[in-house]
Order: structure tokens, then C-alpha cells, then sequence
DNA sequence: CTGAAAGCGCTAACAC
DNA sequence: GTGTTAGCGCTTTCAG
């Protein structure tokens, strides 16, 4: 099925270092020889065999990448940023899940990891994060994490992302806009303290808050409070949950954005797609890939939390 | 960094071998020298290799997964469907993407993954598959390809999705549900086949085809003739060219169901977020990750394609 | 019950 | 320019 350099050898006659030479392109063969011995190869599809290779150099190319869940939170395009970086240099992604409740299956698959990964990239959900399992890994495997978007500083790599800040600053925004009251509408940590930051700035901008939650269902729920509230926009915690408002808004007649302006939270793949397009803040995907690289590489510099891009749609007026 | 086997055995004053027996609970060992082993063991963290143990037992535990593209024709479902399946198994997810144009870094990229990996899952986007790459990778790496939802036979194994067939059946549940008119928007053959299936069935039934792309601005782009076809259904090559007719419908005042009926195609992650809920055909990722395991673990029993789900949503009258 | 040793496929130091 | 050989960490056969 697959041949080695060995059977390589036999077959042509020569001996491994010859065939060696050859394949890795190395000098001080006979150009014929090198020849026959190419030939040979390309016949029979040689590919070295990784496992012997990583084993010998004591070298790991593959990068573990550990999802919680592959449908939600704009997980996906970090997983499509980070993987297209991975390749590039050479790197291969091993896929993993953390499903809470199952630990033990993770730990089961992360050993088998050992040998052929050294790092291991997790994508937490954020606001949702035990901390006590990921030290407990970071420990009991000889793996490097790396946490991305995870606020804690006891663990060992961190990929920072200042959702607080980046809150704030949408908020800036929406009062630069001539914005006159903003509800948010929520109930996630990181959103109620970019919140409280922005009310710091005493804006000529009312700010009140609404208590739901996270999912599609609860935006779409709050519809009716949202609109008592007579805002002029309103912030949801995610864009499940302003895709929940739009729904009430269509039953109700509410018109977005001359009603009220909408803003979510992740920028979803489908949040585009949404009628009208749904303002967002979106993560810094690229700049999260680049940076789990540098780790990786050894040459972490950058060590300053990154910033969410807000991203205006035509959920916002004046669009 | 990572303590191995030998040194187990230095530290402790025995035998690679009696070391060997304790961690994989192997009898004939001394209890007390077992519990001496065992408590070492665990407090140096040992984890065996996966480079050698693969390359002694000649046995590969990665799976490679091929995917065209991280954000569309809902492969990320599938992704989700079969990671789950691998890591039950015990199987390692290795991700790769095939990136039209980029054929060489993909090769470049597969000969990392011998040794590591037996099978390599295609998720090919269809009607778009270029065949001769993928029979050439065939061929030229000692890795078993299986394709999914892929017509052709020359292939090494594959996991036949009955688009087509799925499609007709859609068209008669349409007929049954009491429609007068239907309208195929699009262009892609298997939707095409599939309506042409269903019109040898002399529904009462009245069938007519537009041409359009498959994008969501094909389906914005195709609203006023579809309104001017005057069908009380309409069907599109995918969710997306739906999500498109949706904001045309949005912008004209025009009522989903209540004017006209929608039915998309791929039942991506967002078809049940729009409103109304887009009903649409749901690729059977269960099913085809079921199927990729039977192969994998060598008892490919079934062959016969499977089908599609149709999923009925409020984009439909009377749901 | 325990240990010595071979070998998976690859790499590279060392000879000639 | 070319060949021999040790060894990465693990598994297992064979001897004691």
C-alpha cells in the first residue's frame, strides 16, 4: 500500500542514504542515478510516512484546535481564519469538541493527540468558561494551550479579545450617530460591563437595560418591552437574539430601522442575509489567527488585547 | 516535556516491559510493583506517543476531512455530524480544505497526512466537482478517498446522496399540499433533473422553470419574475438565492406564504432563523456520517443513495 | 512473574 | 559520491 524508503532502496539497488539523498533533494548524487531513483519513486507514489517522521524529528506538525460548538457564535469563522493560516505554514489542523458534561471524552482525545500535536488551540464560548477543567488540562497533558478569548491570565498562552472595550466603543459610536436612548437587552457579562464603561463617558445618550437572555427565542420575547421602552436602538447579546426581535418586529409591524435600530453581537454568517442586514460586532478572526501563530512560531510579541470590528448595516439608519 | 515509556522504566528501577504491562493493565505484575509504576506514571503525566505507537502498530487513527467551503451548502452541519461520529470511534478528525485553484498546496498538505491517516472524507461542493483532481489524488497518495454526495462510480468509495430523487419527492409533496403552480429558479442540474422527474409524474400540477444563479443576489435579482410567473410556489437552487427573494419580498410588501410559497435548498444554519422559516431539503448528516464509519471500519453494507429531508416551515401554507 | 531485544520508517552522523 | 548504522517511543515475541 504504501512504500518506504527501504523497499525504495531494494528495488533500485541503491541504498537508503542514496534514495534519501534523491527524495529530499539533497546534493552529491549522480545525476543518473538520481534520475532512476526518481523515476522510481514517482511510479510509486512515494510519500514519506509522518508518523516515522515526526517520531525521528521529534517534531509535531499538527495543531489541535478544540471547538465547543460548531453551529454557534461565529466559532466557524475562526475555525475557516485559523485553519487557512494552519496550512499555509504547514501546519494540520486536528479537530476536537469540548462538550460540557463530557470531559472524560475529551481527555480521552486529547491523548491521543500527544506525539503528533504540541499546541492546542481552544475556542471557548466565552462567558461560559470552567476554568478548573482547562487548568486541570493544561497540567495533566504535555500539550501547549492556547486560549483564545478567555480573560483568565493563569493560562499558559492567551489570545485576548477586549469584548468589554470593544462594547463600549459601539456604544461610542451609536452616540456619535445621534442616537438618543440605547436599551441593551441581555444579560452577558462582557456586554453589561462595556455597557457600564460607556455610561462612564456621560454621552448625550440614555442608557437603560433590559434583563433576557441570549438565545433566539428570548429576543424574540422581549419584543414588547423592547418597544415600551421607547428606544431608538437596542443592543442584543447576540445575533440570535436580535434575529429573534426581527421576528416579533415582523409580526408586529415594527419597522427596523425607522422604528428602532437593531445591533447584535458576532456577526454571524447569516446576519447579512437578515432583512435588513443586521449591525453587528464582529471578531477579529484574522487578527486571532495571526496571533496563535506567532505563538506557535515563538515569536509572541503582541501581547495588547484585540478589538471587535462593529460593523454597520442597514439595521442602523442612515445606512 | 513528555516523559516516554523508557524513562518510566529508569526512574522506577524495572523493565521497559513491566513498566509496559502496568499502563495497559496487562496481568503478571506484582501488585505492589504495579501501584510503585502506576502512582510514577501519574505523577510525571505520562501519555503514550501517537507517532510511534501508530508507526509500530502500523495503524492509522486520524480520519482527513476535505471541505470546500467553511461558511456554505451547510458542510459545516456535516462536519459537526461527523466529527461527532469519529471521535466516538476513537478516530481523530484531521481538517483540510480544497480550495479551487490551490490544487498544489492541497497535495502538499495530503502527504502530511500519510502515516497518520487511512481514509479521507471529501465533502465536495456538487455539481461542481472536478473529478479529474480527485481521481488523481487517488491515484497518487496511498490514502483511501471517500466521496460524499458525489455521482461518479470510478471513485474508490463513496457516500451517494440522492439529490435528484429528493428533489421530485418535493415537488409531489408540493402537489399534495394542493399547489397550482410551481416555479424552479436556478440552474443546477440535480435540482433541474429532479424537477423533470417530477413532471413525468402528470401532477395536477402546473411546473415552470426560470433560469437564475444560485447566490442570495440571483434570488433578490429574480423577484419580479417570479411574482410575474404567477406560481403559488417557488423553488430555489439554495437557501441562500431563497434568503435573497426573502429581502426582494421584504422591499415589494409581498407575503411569504400568504402570496407566494418558499422552498430552498441546503436547510443551512440560518433557513429556521429567517421569517418566516424558510422550508427547505436537509442534507442527511447523520445518516452520512453513519455510512462513512461503516466504510472506515470496513463493513460497508449499504449502498443504496440516501435520501434528503424535505423540512416543511412556515415559508409553506397551512404549517 | 520479569527482562532483553527486534523493528515500524525516517533522519543524519559517520565512515569510506 | 555512496553506504552503514543508531535511534526516536512503542509493542510484542521470546527466553528465562
Amino acid at each position: 500500500m504504501m512504500i518506504t524508503l527501504k523497499q525504495l532502496a531494494e528495488q533500485s539497488g541503491f541504498s537508503i542514504r542514496t534514495v534519501r539523498r534523491v527524495l529530499a533533494n539533497q546534493p552529491h548524487v549522480n545525476p543518473e542515478k538520481r534520475r532512476i531513483i526518481m523515476e522510481l519513486a514517482e511510479k510509486n507514489c512515494y510519500v514519506p510516512n509522518m508518523a516515522a517522521r515526526s517520531l525521528r524529528l521529534q517534531q509535531k506538525n499538527c495543531v489541535g484546535v478544540l471547538l465547543e460548538d460548531f453551529s454557534q457564535n461565529a466559532s466557524v469563522n475562526k475555525l475557516n481564519a485559523l485553519d487557512a493560516a494552519l496550512v499555509e505554514k504547514g501546519f494540520c489542523p486536528l479537530l476536537g469538541r469540548i462538550t460540557p458534561g463530557a470531559e472524560a471524552e475529551c481527555e480521552k482525545m486529547l491523548s491521543t493527540w500527544a506525539g503528533v500535536a504540541e499546541y492546542v488551540v481552544v475556542f471557548p464560548v466565552a462567558d461560559n468558561l470552567r476554568i478548573n477543567f482547562f487548568q486541570k488540562l493544561n497540567k495533566q497533558f504535555p500539550l501547549k494551550f492556547i486560549f483564545v478569548d478567555c480573560d483568565s491570565t493563569d493560562l499558559q498562552y492567551c489570545v485576548p479579545v477586549d469584548r468589554v472595550g470593544s462594547v463600549r466603543n459601539m456604544v461610542l459610536a451609536l452616540a456619535e450617530m445621534k442616537y438618543k436612548h440605547l436599551l441593551y437587552c441581555g444579560s452577558l457579562l462582557t456586554r453589561k460591563k462595556g455597557i457600564e464603561e460607556a455610561e462612564k463617558e456621560n454621552l448625550p445618550l440614555k442608557i437603560s437595560c433590559l434583563q433576557a437572555g441570549s438565545e433566539f427565542s428570548d429576543g424574540e420575547n422581549a419584543g414588547e418591552k423592547v418597544l415600551a421602552s421607547g428606544a431608538d436602538a437596542v443592543f442584543f447579546d447576540t445575533d440570535r437574539a436580535a434575529a429573534g426581535f426581527y421576528r416579533f418586529a415582523a409580526g408586529r409591524g415594527v419597522r427596523i430601522p425607522e422604528d428602532i435600530s437593531v445591533v447584535g453581537f458576532d456577526n454571524e454568517l447569516y446576519s447579512d442575509i437578515l432583512t435588513p442586514p443586521l449591525a453587528s460586532l464582529a471578531h477579529p478572526e484574522k487578527e486571532i489567527a495571526e496571533r496563535i501563530l506567532q505563538i506557535i512560531s515563538g515569536d509572541e510579541t503582541e501581547k495588547t488585547p484585540l478589538k471587535m470590528r462593529f460593523i454597520k448595516r442597514k439595521s442602523l439608519k442612515n445606512m
